[in-house]
DNA sequence: AAGAGGCCCTGATAGC
DNA sequence: TGCTATCAGGGCCTCT
């Protein structure tokens, strides 16, 4: 569930909270994540100085003054907690749907000592996973592989144009494949679509350049007004105990199968179908 | 090369 | 009460 939006608050609260600070210790409790995490990842970041904490896509990046970078992808169920010192149980960070406003029993993989806090990756489904780079040259080479970021002025009509030709996939496919643009997963896939007016099914090489334009810029409105409403949700959520996130309250589609379309003066309803296995939300009527 | 589908995993929920 | 089945989804992998 991570997506774009989750990942950038994360990053956001860990920048206010850790930057030039030191990992002081790390206790690894269970290496078992998506990938095996390496058994040298204590010995490459203890005692290192964290310079900035960087986003790309949904991977965090924590950068430290030697040049070296530690990935962090949060798969679908990791979340990180900031226990402080001061106050217990302090949480910065949740991701949407498994909100809790303690700190989780279960499934607590890696802590980290850092300053007055101690960080918690929690990850129930363990589809995360950690990655270190020695240097930025091997970080880059993995990140280049993917697609530009929707923020990138490289995301534009003529990209999107241009790799659509020929091309017979359908356009949901092709916003949650982190080849073509990095940062989107199944949720905003469809709420972007909702407000582009086009059906997840259309095969992409039907779509006309003002289409294009519309995918550009919906998907920037989208994942924008998102990390708004999740640092609005996050400032909450320090001080209201067992508050929601506030992501869902403002989805037009996602999850809201048989409910009337939010378009205005649109009489459609709210449609669910799989595409490759995975849930799309659409409006039978006003999306084409 | 492009596209389809399998798989990893746990927790919540539904149905009997 | 307790069992089984289904669904949730990110992304790497294999197969056609």
């Amino acid at each position: 569930m991570p997506e774009l939006p989750e990942v950038e608050i994360v990053k956001q609260s860990l920048k206010k909270s850790i930057t030039g600070k030191i990992i002081e210790d790390i206790l690894i409790k269970n290496r078992n994540l998506r990938f095996k995490i390496p058994k040298n990842l204590k010995k490459n970041i203890i005692k290192k100085k964290i310079k900035t904490i960087d986003r790309f896509s949904k991977y965090l990046i924590l950068k430290f003054e030697d040049k070296s970078n530690l990935m962090i992808h949060l798969g679908m169920s990791g979340t990180i907690h900031l226990v402080s010192k001061l106050k217990k149980n302090y949480s910065i960070t949740n991701t949407s749907f498994y909100h809790s406003p303690t700190l989780p029993k279960k499934h607590n993989h890696v802590e980290m000592k850092i300053d007055k806090f101690k960080l918690i990756y929690n990850d129930p489904r363990r589809f995360g996973y950690f990655s270190y780079f020695k240097n930025n040259q091997l970080l880059q080479s993995k990140l280049k592989k993917y697609g530009p970021e929707p923020f990138d002025r490289l995301f534009n009509k003529n990209y999107i144009f241009n790799y659509f030709k020929n091309k017979k996939k359908n356009i949901k496919n092709f916003l949650i494949d982190q080849n073509f643009v990095s940062g989107i997963g199944n949720i905003y896939a469809s709420e972007i679509l909702f407000l582009c007016k086009i059906l997840p099914f259309k095969q992409v090489k039907l779509l006309s350049l003002s289409d294009c334009q519309k995918i550009s810029y919906f998907t920037r409105l989208v994942l924008r007004k998102a990390i708004k409403k999740g640092g609005s949700s996050i400032r909450d959520f320090k001080n209201v105990s067992g508050a929601q996130g506030s992501f869902q309250k403002n989805f037009n589609v996602y999850q809201r199968e048989n409910k009337d379309c939010l378009k205005y003066r649109c009489k459609g309803r709210i449609s669910k179908k799989f595409i490759s296995k995975r849930s799309s939300f659409f409006c039978n009527l006003c999306q084409k």
